[in-house]
RNA sequence: GGGGUCGUAGGGUAGCUUGGUCUAUCCUUCCGGCCUUGGGAGCCGGGGACCCAGGUUCAAAUCCUGGCGACCCCA
């Protein structure tokens, strides 16, 4: 006993090899698995059951702002695809072509949605005609398909993907731009009341901004090998979109006027950033909220003890019944299966990453008591059984806290402010961190940075954007700079 | 875009150089049984594979061509 077999738990730890590392929990811990298609994942319940979560929360929050949710379809004829310019430049390279239905050859080939602004807006364009119609709110969850040609990886770059994309059409560019800071407010409290994962809000740079908006804003997360994942964007479209699709409304003034736009999405790539941020050596670890199954009692017993075990469990069943986790029930799980030793279902759950674990055996019964283990800091406890529906409460939300107080410590202690040119590629060649530095604002000091560091930029963080820097140097030419900006290698 | 490595049960592998007892190795998973259960137990029995399409040959997992797929490095 004791021996860890390779086959079973993760093999190798993250600090030897984190890619090999994430594919083994992603694949072990049963979120998900490769499909016959390349570049095509299954996600498995464990996985799916996450990301129902994910639908629930955002769901009521569309709700609470009148968003409400709507499906247009995965096929988008070529001619609707192409009418705004700079959108088809950015997604063309990448889209996947239906060119013949059974037997023929389609008169226009259609494409398969990566991303539905067209499809939407050539519908919009009938729905809107005074300004009592606006703002016009739809949400809808769908797969997209983008054809990636590069090296495809479970959750985080898939050929197919699943997501929510948000759509709304405004009458004046004001209440465009406040709906895309409502938007990156709820993904911001997604990923940290939900995930428990710390993030950056910001603007992207022109060159990173979404194929078509006017601008991008991102949050922005920071993995455990100091690579950088952008988790949520909004854009404000401003009016490329309305004009593209003719989108106009009669205004108060009696004026017709072309609307203003936003969208707005998070996708299954938020999965990925779970087992990034929170994994360990052990496997995946869930915060509370985000959990399929929040306790897994694995009951121990013997031949002769085995009913008398069993009939406590249903004592602590009975418990775990009463107790409410924000505002719901727990969920939980008896492990009965016999065929397995309590040594085998502990490893198991543990890579599956459930927050807390109660062993009951005999020993516990006549002690009316149980061993409660918690995944985020590997501790067992014993508590007493009427303490229970106190303590599971406290420990999930303690859980949940930890996880979100260790992220944020992680991110604030790997943003590096930047002095100088050396210090930089330092900073992202040896992975010290998230270089945070001047910039000129210039496209070429951008790029001339991404090719000799691989370091993009990955946002202008809220909160200096705007100030004045210019008694400050851009970190490349040494000009005056305009920005300071966040640079990493990214996902 | 350029270069390289590789494809054998659900997972991991041996065999391939030098074609022939390969009726394909071993571990694990899976099924049945016994036995066990507080940190990945043990024994007995059973099931399961040569990526696809051609070619060479008396004979192909093994050699050749093409396809599909995976991984790594460089741009």
């Amino acid at each position: 006993m004791g021996s860890v077999k390779e086959d079973l738990g993760i093999s190798v730890k993250r600090q030897e090899d984190f890619s090999e590392w994430y594919h083994q929990v992603v694949l072990r811990s049963g979120l998900a698995e490769y499909s016959p298609v390349k570049g095509c994942m299954v996600i498995k319940p464990w996985g799916y059951a996450i990301w129902e979560k994910i639908q629930n929360y955002l769901n009521k929050k569309f709700k609470e702002l009148g968003v409400k949710n709507a499906y247009f379809p995965l096929f988008i004829p070529k001619s609707i695809l192409s009418k705004e310019e700079e959108h088809v430049e950015g997604f063309v390279p990448e889209v996947a072509w239906v060119t013949r239905g059974g037997e023929r050859e389609l008169e226009e080939p259609l494409a398969i949605r990566p991303t539905s602004e067209t499809i939407m807006y050539d519908v919009f364009s009938k729905w809107v005609r005074s300004y009592r119609d606006l703002p016009l709110l739809i949400n809808q969850w769908a797969n997209v398909v983008r054809w990636e040609t590069k090296a495809t990886r479970l959750f985080l770059r898939t050929r197919e993907f699943l997501w929510q994309e948000g759509h709304t059409v405004h009458a004046t560019k004001e209440e465009a731009d406040e709906m895309v800071f409502k938007m990156l407010d709820i993904y911001y409290a997604l990923v940290k009341d939900l995930l428990a994962i710390e993030v950056v809000k910001g603007y992207k740079t022109e060159s990173e901004k979404f194929a078509g908006a006017l601008y991008t804003t991102t949050i922005e997360g920071l993995m455990q090998d100091m690579k950088s994942l952008q988790m949520g964007t909004s854009h404000n479209l401003g009016q490329n979109f309305a004009k593209a699709y003719d989108i106009k409304f009669l205004d108060k003034d009696g004026k017709e006027k072309y609307a203003w736009q936003t969208s707005w999405g998070v996708s299954t790539r938020l999965i990925g950033a779970l087992v990034m941020v929170h994994g360990d050596d052990k496997g995946l670890v869930l915060p509370p909220r985000i959990a399929p199954l929040h306790v897994v009692v694995v009951p121990i017993w013997f031949k002769n003890t085995r009913e008398k075990v069993i009939e406590y469990v249903d004592i602590i069943k009975q418990k775990l019944d009463s107790i409410a986790f924000y505002g719901e029930g727990i969920d939980y799980e008896i492990d009965e299966r016999d065929d397995l030793t309590p040594g085998f279902k502990f490893n198991e759950w543990e890579l599956k990453g459930v927050p807390l674990r109660i062993e009951a055996g005999l020993k516990d019964a006549e002690k009316n008591q149980v061993v409660i283990y918690r995944r985020d800091t590997d501790e067992k406890k014993s508590y007493a059984l009427e303490e229970i529906t106190d303590i599971i409460p406290t420990l999930l939300e303690d859980i949940q806290r930890n996880l979100y107080e260790r992220s944020k410590k992680f991110l604030e202690d790997h943003i590096i402010e930047i002095k100088s040119y050396d210090e930089f590629k330092e900073v992202i060649e040896k992975r010290k961190g998230i270089a945070y530095a001047y910039w000129c604002g210039n496209e070429k000091c951008e790029e001339s940075i991404k090719e000799e560091t691989k370091a993009t930029s990955r946002c202008i963080p809220l909160d200096f954007y705007g100030k004045d820097f210019s008694n400050e140097k851009c970190i490349y030419c040494n000009s005056k700079a305009k920005y300071k900006v966040l640079f990493a290698r990214a996902y």
